[in-house]
DNA sequence: AAATAATAGTTTCATTTGAAACTATTTACA
DNA sequence: TGTAAATAGTTTCAAATGAAACTATTATTT
């Protein structure tokens, strides 16, 4: 074995690089449903869910729970409040907060868009046996934990 | 139960979304172990590593077993070729194919980056057991395929 | 052999992105 | 009370992205 073969990393063996492509696959995928029958983004619908979830919410909620930062938060609202599926209003107690709700027409497109998710979710799911998927839940979070450690081993190096 | 909450997504629940949040955070903490060390964009890198597998190989080769575009191929080669960590050559036999090789510089950069490479995805890893390792990879494995089928599924319904 | 199609790769341009700077409001504290 | 710090959210600007147009070369057709 040459120098240069000790640590040939096989892209395609490399967990890393099969999550990202998994994931870049599933999300492209699942996209399709949607994007072009509503005319909204990843963004936009996963603000749509986080709102349809807690009603009254404010942007920093979204900003938390769907994993998006604040710029990506706010031109997506912007963009949902145009096209009529949110309403903006401001906590009076606190002016820099504001109060997000669905509208009727937000309710109607988040249920259209989570049948067709869920639907989405279940045929992916289908290759999978209920063992496995309910591993690849447990996997899933592990690996997320796990991140978040390294992150913070790194950090204390630096 | 409201007719507004029968088909209540919960994002952190939701796998496609799962998904996409662990690879982009797995991506993101890899990519500080040799972004800033070596001034290596993620694109870059798939791309030295194709080419460390394969020697002689052409812009095309790389697009296919990189997961990238050939935009992006082409991008990258220029950078790596810029700091010298890649040369390239064009087939006299059929000039329009690029012959790509990794500089002696390449070669270190490469073996660096893949004991990183190494390095991490073990650390990542210790969070599971030898079985969901496995597992984790024929779940990664069914899950593409199963994309792919559904994608060929959506062309046909168009 | 000339015209057409196909392939490999590059460049252009319009859009997307995200870090940093900014506005507006509220809180802390001197 | 007035000044500084913090918080919520928006805008700006520069870099990253990707589709489409482009160049160069080779293969195929007529």
């Amino acid at each position: 074995m040459s120098t240069s073969e000790k640590h040939t990393i096989i892209l395609d063996d490399f967990i890393p690089y099969r999550l990202a492509i998994l994931a870049k696959a599933v999300g492209t995928s699942l996209s399709k449903t949607y994007e072009s029958q509503f005319g909204i983004t990843n963004q936009q619908w996963r603000t749509l869910f986080s709102i349809a979830r807690k009603a009254n919410c404010s942007a920093s909620y979204v900003v938390t729970h769907a994993a998006l930062d604040k710029v990506q938060v706010s031109r997506a609202l912007t963009g949902l409040i145009d096209i009529g599926l949110v309403v903006r209003k401001y906590d009076s107690l606190d002016r820099r907060n504001s109060v997000l709700n669905l509208t009727v027409e937000g309710w109607k497109t988040y249920r259209e868009i989570a049948l067709k998710a869920e639907k989405f979710e279940k045929k992916l799911l289908e290759s999978l046996n209920q063992e496995e998927t309910q591993i690849l839940n447990i996997i899933v979070s592990k690996l997320m934990i796990r991140t978040e450690e390294l992150e913070i081993l790194a950090k204390k190096q630096n």
